[in-house]
DNA sequence: CTGAAAGCGCTTACAG
DNA sequence: CTGAAAGCGCTTACAG
């Protein structure tokens, strides 16, 4: 198939370079570099020139060659502890940045990190140092991995976080209101009629837990609704610790007409939980969950629940990775959005 | 906090060079760069030598000097339709592959490839010789993009594809065994008793919804059950579809006992469905699905299903993109496991 | 607005 | 078993 002896220019079976576009627009590599990179400086005519030849080249700029000369690659590293695990929120994310990225001419490279990892700062080093990541995005649980995070700051490497716990100078922070989403669902349950909500709440120790139990009390209270201790369960965001909350408060005797789970895994347990108790939803039982998992649209009754903005945050984040000193360090607040679905309704005349 | 005048060595602030150790062990770098790619031809002595050197320098190979250098880079692409889609089965493929990859020291770099996107080729070129990728790995419904994968041979780069419709040249190919994995679940109830058994079949354009169907019935057959039309209802694979021949199936006059599902949103589905008609699962109803989607855990009862063994196909996949050369090419078949959970149960006595 | 030259940090024949 | 040199394909001061 490959012929070297081919007199021929090789325009197919070699990528061009940028020797080769610089030839055929008569001009010198420079030029070319500088139309590539968009920086100015060129006349129009030699930059019309050199586009064509580009395009009859079909040349694409090595990102090796670049980033090596440049000491700055064109790639976005996704640090995830598991991608794949959990609801989708991660998957969810990624899909997010890759978009941007894609858009923005980056590539995206995932590097699995173990938030167990002893020294997580010899293999970030090894990662940023070999690979001169342009920045770094790191998620849930690694937000909030002081090691992981000074050890990147000491590459020099831009970070951008996904809802960490708090806030830090020197990073750029994306989350939503955690408090006020939980407020606005427990105000909707309100709206429509219900008096007594259950609420399962995630582990104390995360902070968007606390600050969704947070938002729960806030709404109730404002109602003029006494909270129950005995409405208010723990969980620990996984399905399970959901079906058990959800025993406990629909055995109560004033059994609540909504509950609302810190989570959709806990809020797809309360519904498993109603089963047993012949309690139909919406009718019988509201629910409502957090997050919009995946499966959220594949139950049944669909669950009602918050939606984070996740194309909006991953936009901010790439953004602020590829321009980053544009941007002001801290916290960057994004809007939720509370999503209606089957499974909450207005109590029924007889259980209010 | 930079102090480029300083005169002590810059075992801090810079990264150590492949000739910082070279120097500091008293070799050329020709023989580091030997210890680095464990080639022979070094003396145990030297070897050592310079072992000590990259350790107390904590040198880290440039992957893009590497990759420029050698024509090959350390990064492997991932091309996919919508990584966070679907029910997660191509988040657990990217969880794997990841895996192997950093147990390789290769990078993974995701790519989001729209399958209905005019000239793909264009967009491989620009994705494949832009950074040398040393491999790519195509997950459907790309695996069955042929203009995908013309462009990618032209490019001369390995490919590995999970589940593709039909089998090629030139191609590593993964996939399970479809038919038998769907005779195993189907013939696992026949086992638990059932007699009739209803089935929900997925689009017939895709080889594994024709394969699946295929086992049903041969299950069916050798244990002497006459299959009937009105068990075997059309779906797409989608939720919705699910209920809607669920609806179907139960309202036959002999409705099954047992319903099996070409994947889990359907029989997410059909679960959904028999709530209308107070039909208890297991009790008076098992249902089986096929996938084992993140959400088949976390239902109620959670749902018995078949697992591809996708970190054996990751295995595969990238060990043969790695040492490609080495394993012949075509189509590998990978044992499938039959996941027993709570959907499904000895049909009542009342039922049979 | 454009060129010539050095250099990014490796690998790879080619010698010895 | 090891060295010296060329080269991978770009970018980036430095000149003009």
């Amino acid at each position: 198939m490959s012929d070297p002896a081919n007199g021929s220019p090789p325009e197919f079976q070699k990528a061009a370079t940028i020797y080769d576009v610089a030839e055929r627009a008569s001009v010198s590599i420079k030029t070319v570099s500088k139309v590539v990179n968009n920086l100015p400086e060129v006349s129009r005519a030699t930059r019309l020139r050199v586009l064509t030849a580009i395009e009859e080249l079909s040349y694409r700029p090595n990102q090796l060659a670049r980033g090596l000369a440049s000491q700055r690659s064109f790639m976005i590293g996704l640090f995830c502890d598991a991608p794949a695990a959990g609801s989708g929120y991660i998957a969810r994310i990624q899909m997010a940045i890759l978009t941007m990225c894609q858009k923005e001419g980056y590539h995206l490279i995932v590097e699995c990190i173990h938030a167990t990892n002893q020294n997580i700062a010899q293999q970030v080093h090894a990662l940023v140092a070999q690979s001169k990541l342009a920045g770094v995005v790191l998620t849930p649980p690694l937000s909030d991995l002081p090691a992981l995070v000074e050890a990147l700051k000491a590459t020099n490497t831009p970070i951008v976080r996904f809802s960490p716990e708090t806030s830090q100078t020197d990073v750029i922070d994306v989350d939503i209101d955690n408090c006020q989403a939980a407020y606005d669902i427990t105000k909707y349950l309100i709206g429509l009629g219900h008096q007594r909500i259950g609420f399962i709440r995630g582990p104390l120790d995360h902070a968007d837990a606390r600050a969704r139990l947070e938002g729960y009390k806030k709404a109730l209270e404002e109602a003029g609704i006494a909270s129950r201790d005995d409405y208010c369960q723990p969980g620990n965001y996984t399905y399970k610790s959901g079906m058990q909350a959800g025993e406990k408060l629909l055995t109560l005797k004033d059994r609540p007409t909504a509950i609302f789970a810190s989570n959709d895994d806990m809020a797809s347990g309360v519904m498993a939980s109603s089963l047993r108790y012949n309690l139909r939803i919406p009718q019988d039982l509201s629910v409502a969950g957090f997050d919009d998992a995946i499966f959220a649209y594949a139950m049944y009754p669909r669950l009602t629940t918050c939606r984070q903005p996740i194309g909006e945050m991953a936009e901010a984040a790439v953004s602020t990775l590829i321009h980053h000193g544009d941007k002001p360090v801290g916290l960057l607040r994004l809007p939720h959005k509370i999503i209606v679905r089957g499974s909450t309704a207005r109590p029924s005349p007889a259980a209010t």
